[in-house]
DNA sequence: GGACGGAATGAAACCGGTTACAATAGGCAT
DNA sequence: ATGCCTATTGTAACCGGTTTCATTCCGTCC
C-alpha cells in the first residue's frame, strides 16, 4: 500500500515548502498583499490549490485578537416574534462583517448564564440579551470580560447595560386604553409565564387595580393552542367578560380562534386585542387589533449598536423604540353591543 | 496622572508572573488539572481573579484544532417552520457541546455560498444546509476543506452530501391525494417562489398532468397576507375551484383567512389543505388539514449526525423522515356539496 | 564606478495558550 | 545513608498564522 494519505490539513508551512518560499510570502499571497511578484504569486497559488490549503480561523483570530462573532441569547426561537428579530439582527450584523451565534434561554436565567458562558468560551466579542433580569453569574462574566452587551426588548435607561427596545408597560397600557375607551370593564388578560420573563411582568404592571374595571388573569404557555383552549373554556358559559387582552399576539390569535370555534362573534360579542403585531395578525379574519412592536427595527438598531461597540469601543446609548396601535377597530368594538346582548339572554338558550 | 490603566486583556503569562509560577501551572489550574498543590492553586486563582483573566478561545482552538462551532444556513428565520427546526437543532447541538452560528440564504444560492464562506472563515467545523441545490462555489469549498455538511429538509440518498429530511414530492402527493379522494378536480395550488427553492420545486412535481384534474398554480411570497390576498382575488367571483392546496401552511392559513373574509365557508364551500403542520395550524377554526413535516425531529437528527461526523469523523447515512396527514377531515370536505352549490346558482345572486 | 532607492523575499519574533519532558524535592524502604 | 518513587513545578517546544525588520537584487543617477 502507499503511505497514509496525509490526513492532517495543510498548513502555511506546508504550502511554503511546496512552493519553495517562506511562510511570510505565502501569508502575503493569501492576504492579497501587493508586495509579491507575479511569478511567485502564481507558484504559491498553485501550491495552495494543490494542497487544498485553507487558513485556520483560530490562528488568524489569535493574531488579530478578533473573532468576528457575536452571540444572541433569546428566550426561544420557536416564536415568530423572536425569529423575526433575529432575522433582522443577523442580516444587519452580516453587513458589519459579524457572524451570529444563537442560544436559547428558555426563560431560565441560570440556563441563560450557562449558555452565555459557552458563548464566551467560543470567543464571542459581544452579546445581545433579552430583557433586564439576568443571573449574577452572567453579570459577573460581563464585568470580568468587559464584554459589550446590549439588552433588547426592553427600555430602561437606568439599567447598567444599554437597552434598545420598547416600553413594555406602556405597550400594554396602549392596548388596555383601547379597551377602556370602548367601554370594556370586564377583561380577561391572557399572558405567558411570568417567571423568568420580565417583559411579561412589565406588561402586567399596566393593570393597576382599577375599582371600576375587573381583570381576570390567565397564565398559559406561549402557544396558540393554549390560548385557544383557554378561550373555549372561559367563554363556554356566558360570563360577562367582554374582551380578551392578550399580552402577545400568539395568544391573541389563539383566543380569536377559540372564540370562533365557539361560534362567538369577534368583535361583535367579544373583543380581542393583542401585543406584538405578528405578520399573520394582519391577515386573520377579523384582522387582529394589536400593538406593534418594532422588532425588525430593534434588530437593526441592536446590531448597529453592538457592532460599533465591538469595533470602535463606543458604548451605545439606550434607545427607546416607539410602539403603535394597529387596526384599532378591527377585532375590537365598543362593549355596549355586548352588554345589550348580555341583557337579552343567555347564549345557549337563544 | 497615573500610568495608563492597562487596557490589554490579561494573558496567561501575566497571571503566571503575578502568582510567581510558570505558565504551565496556570494552565493546569485553569483546566482543573489535579497535579497542582492546594496552596499553589489558591495563589494562582487569586491572581486570575485579580487580573480578571479569561482564557482566549482562539488560543485554545489553535491547540485543540477545535472551535466547537457549527453553522446552519437556512432560507430565512422569518418563518415558523425554520425557526422551529433551528430551535430543536440548537438545543440538541448544545447537548453535544457545539454552538450554532446561523446565516440566512434568502433563497439565493450565491448569497448562500458567500455566507458559507463567512462561516468557514470564522472556523465552523461543520455545516447544516437546506435542500440539495447549491452553488458550485459552495461545493468547491466543502471539498477543499473536507467540511462535514448535512443537507436537510430534503431526502435524496443519491445526493453527494448526506440528506436528513423528508420526501417533499411525496408530502405534496399526500396532500393532493386527500383532495382527489374527496372528489376535488379543480384545485388552486398556492406556492412560494420556485427560484432558489428546490423544496418547492420538488413539491410541485407531485402535480403530474392529469387530464381529469385542473390545477391553477399561483406563485406568491411566502407570507400569510399574500395568500389571503390571493384567495380574496381568486374567489371573489365563482370559479368552480373547489379547493386550495397550499404547499406550505403559512399560505394555507392565509387562504383560510382570505376565504373567511369573503364569507366563504371552509370546508363547506371550499376546502383548504396545507403542508408543514405549524403549531398554529392546529388551532385555527377550522383546524387546518395538513401534512406534518417532522422538523423538530429533523433538527435533532441533523444535530446528532453532524456532531458525530465532527467529533468522530463518522459520515452519517441519509435518513428519511416520515410525513403524516393531520386532521384529514377538518378544513377538507368532499367536493360533492360544493358541486351541488355551484349548480344551484351564483353566490352573489343567491 | 559607486552610492542610492525601491521591490521582493526571508528569518525570526510573536500572538496566547497547551503539553511533553526535565528537574527538583520530599517520603519511605532497605 | 542510599536509592527509588511520587508529587509538584518549571522549561521550552509547539500550534498556525502575522508582521517587523533585515537582506538581497536591480536599475538609476551623479
Amino acid at each position: 500500500m502507499a503511505g497514509a494519505p496525509e490526513r492532517r490539513r495543510a498548513t502555511l508551512r506546508d504550502v511554503a515548502q511546496k512552493a519553495g518560499v517562506s511562510t511570510a510570502t505565502v501569508s502575503r499571497v493569501v492576504n492579497c498583499n501587493a508586495l509579491v511578484s507575479e511569478g511567485t504569486r502564481a507558484r504559491v497559488q498553485a501550491a495552495i490549490d494543490a494542497l487544498h490549503f485553507v487558513p485556520s480561523a483560530a490562528a488568524r483570530a489569535i493574531n488579530s485578537g478578533r473573532t468576528h462573532v457575536v452571540g444572541a441569547l433569546v428566550p426561544t426561537l420557536d416564536n415568530a416574534i423572536f425569529s423575526r428579530f433575529l432575522d433582522a439582527l443577523e442580516e444587519e450584523l452580516a453587513g458589519y462583517g459579524l457572524s451570529l451565534v444563537v442560544a436559547t434561554a428558555k426563560d431560565d436565567i441560570d440556563r441563560e448564564a450557562e449558555r452565555a458562558k459557552g458563548l464566551v468560551d467560543i470567543g464571542v466579542e459581544g452579546l445581545i440579551v433579552s430583557g433586564v433580569t439576568h443571573s449574577p453569574v452572567l453579570d459577573a462574566l460581563i464585568v470580568k470580560r468587559e464584554l459589550p452587551v446590549v439588552a433588547t426588548s426592553y427600555f430602561d435607561p437606568s439599567y447598567h447595560l444599554p437597552t434598545i427596545g420598547y416600553d413594555n408597560e406602556s405597550a400594554a397600557r396602549s392596548a388596555l386604553g383601547l379597551l377602556l375607551e370602548n367601554g370594556h370593564r370586564s377583561i380577561a388578560v391572557y399572558h405567558g409565564p411570568r417567571t423568568g420573563n420580565d417583559r411579561t411582568r412589565a406588561r402586567l404592571k399596566a393593570f393597576r387595580n382599577d375599582p371600576q374595571c375587573e381583570f381576570r388573569y390567565c397564565a398559559m404557555p406561549l402557544d396558540v393552542s393554549a390560548a385557544s383552549d383557554a378561550a373555549r373554556r372561559d367563554f363556554a358559559e356566558p360570563s360577562g367578560t367582554t374582551a380578551v387582552l392578550a399580552l402577545s399576539d400568539v395568544l391573541a390569535q389563539g383566543a380569536l380562534f377559540g372564540l370562533q370555534a365557539l361560534g362567538i362573534s369577534v368583535p361583535g360579542e367579544v373583543s380581542v386585542v393583542g401585543i406584538d403585531d405578528l405578520p399573520s395578525s394582519a391577515a386573520t379574519t377579523p384582522a387582529l387589533t394589536t400593538v406593534h412592536l418594532p422588532v425588525r427595527e430593534m434588530g437593526q438598531k441592536a446590531a448597529a449598536a453592538l457592532a460599533k461597540w465591538v469595533e470602535d469601543g463606543v458604548r451605545p446609548s439606550p434607545e427607546r423604540l416607539e410602539t403603535k396601535v394597529m387596526r384599532a377597530s378591527s377585532s375590537l368594538a365598543p362593549a355596549a353591543s355586548n352588554l345589550r346582548k348580555k341583557d337579552s339572554g343567555m347564549r345557549e338558550i337563544g
